[in-house]
DNA sequence: CCTGCGGATATTGTCATACCAATCGGAGGG
DNA sequence: CCCTCCGATTGGTATGACAATATCCGCAGG
């Protein structure tokens, strides 16, 4: 019964002409509308919200949720906690994913997004030396990257392993060197990117997910780092 | 509070060395333990359901689960459900995962592997004239495909891109011609897997994806399929 | 007229209880 | 020895009440 509700719940979403950020009617109402008691509709809204699909709100009521796809990081994110060999999945995931999207990014970017990758380098060398702002800056320019891809599919796809990723790459960018080592890779991609050289931007990206892969190998090879997950709700 | 029970149960069964089918003690005597109410204890069962960590069953109780990824592939397939994204998006974002799967299955495919593929690919040829069927066959060697290539994550966010496209291949597939091209495609495919020919592989499956998307074009141009998007690609 | 305060109202969160439904196991009869 | 049925265990649903939180509106004061 559960289900069928979710179900029907979603359906009211997509085709109901819902936009993000739009309320949903408040359970008494989705009670009656539903024809099923109050706690059925709660579970429903309950899995809706692991889902992703909406936010419920303490005395405001279930809102639809943008596409953010925190839901699917999280959901990854307890699968690794519980087989930690997924890692390396993840990590030929995001390799296939990221090479493809400097191939195409290469073959559809504008100047802007040039420009903002130009700047987002520039970033990235002043914080060179904090591991932590550097990694910060490092994934933001993976994100323009994949948006000058223009396929949001892809993105839908990529963020939450890059995000899981996140705590991997803090502790391999602190390698000595290696910072140095990737910046100058990520102006090589840049490089063939803003010459519409989609090959050679997928052979340089192959080239530094794989140096950053053996990192992060490393890393754990010294027990440096630890593969678990931060649940961290999002701070308002 | 849902949170922090179901924190707290995840403790249980990653720290508590429980394993995959052991049982988790019973609603109502958790509700002891925990010192909450059973509708709290409920919510975060089922959040740990959501995000597949445990399988809760009716008479039975809730016993933890395999690492499956089936909860990843739910949560992603409502989330594309949502957002309603663009049929190329999806048509490239196949392509660029199945090639590279096509890549992997070469490098990687056993034996086994190899048999049941081609037995798929006889009962593909049995079903040739039953667009519908055909097409159920076609998914089930991608599957196999994709579980030769020895990567789980990568076959948990291919599926829910797939399923959104059956409907798609179904009128593609039952163009003039059509089956029968992407059968000996097929055989193609499975010919480098089998001789551990990854480039080849990639290479078939690159034509074979081409000629599917042109048939997926076709059809819409034809008015057979109808699609409220309308692919634009280039942004202003 | 504007601002800030306070209460009324709407909405979700938690609790307690009762009963329904599915599953399992063991007692009893064939 | 096997089958059946019944009771016990366990999750599923319904209901009503109250608490916690957010929103809105009117009113007093400037």
């Amino acid at each position: 019964m559960r289900d069928r509700a979710a179900e029907q719940l979603l359906d009211m979403v997509v085709s109901g002409g819902l936009s993000p950020g739009d309320r949903l009617p408040p359970e008494r109402e989705l009670v009656q509308r539903l024809g099923v008691s109050r706690t059925v509709v709660r579970e429903a809204l309950n899995l809706l919200e692991a889902r992703g699909i909406v936010s419920i709100e303490h005395g405001r009521g279930a809102v639809v949720s943008d596409g953010s796809t925190s839901a699917v990081r999280d959901t990854l994110g307890m699968l690794l906690r519980m087989r930690a060999e997924v890692l390396w999945e993840l990590l030929e995931m995001r390799q296939v994913l990221e090479v493809e999207v400097s191939g195409l990014a290469a073959e559809r970017a504008g100047a802007e997004d040039v420009t903002a990758m130009r700047a987002q380098l520039d970033r990235m060398r002043a914080l060179i030396d904090t591991p932590e702002g550097y990694v910060h800056a490092d994934v933001e320019f993976h994100a323009l990257l994949a948006r000058a891809a223009r396929n949001e599919v892809i993105l839908t796809m990529l963020e939450p392993v890059v995000d899981l990723l996140r705590a991997s790459r803090e502790v391999s960018a602190s390698r000595p060197g290696s910072a140095r080592r990737a910046l100058r890779e990520h102006e090589e991609i840049l490089r063939h990117v803003e010459e519409g050289n989609a090959d050679g931007a997928r052979r340089e990206m192959r080239v530094h997910l794989a140096n950053t892969a053996e990192d992060i190998e490393a890393a754990l090879r010294e027990g440096t780092l630890e593969v678990t997950e931060n649940r961290e709700r999002e701070p308002t």
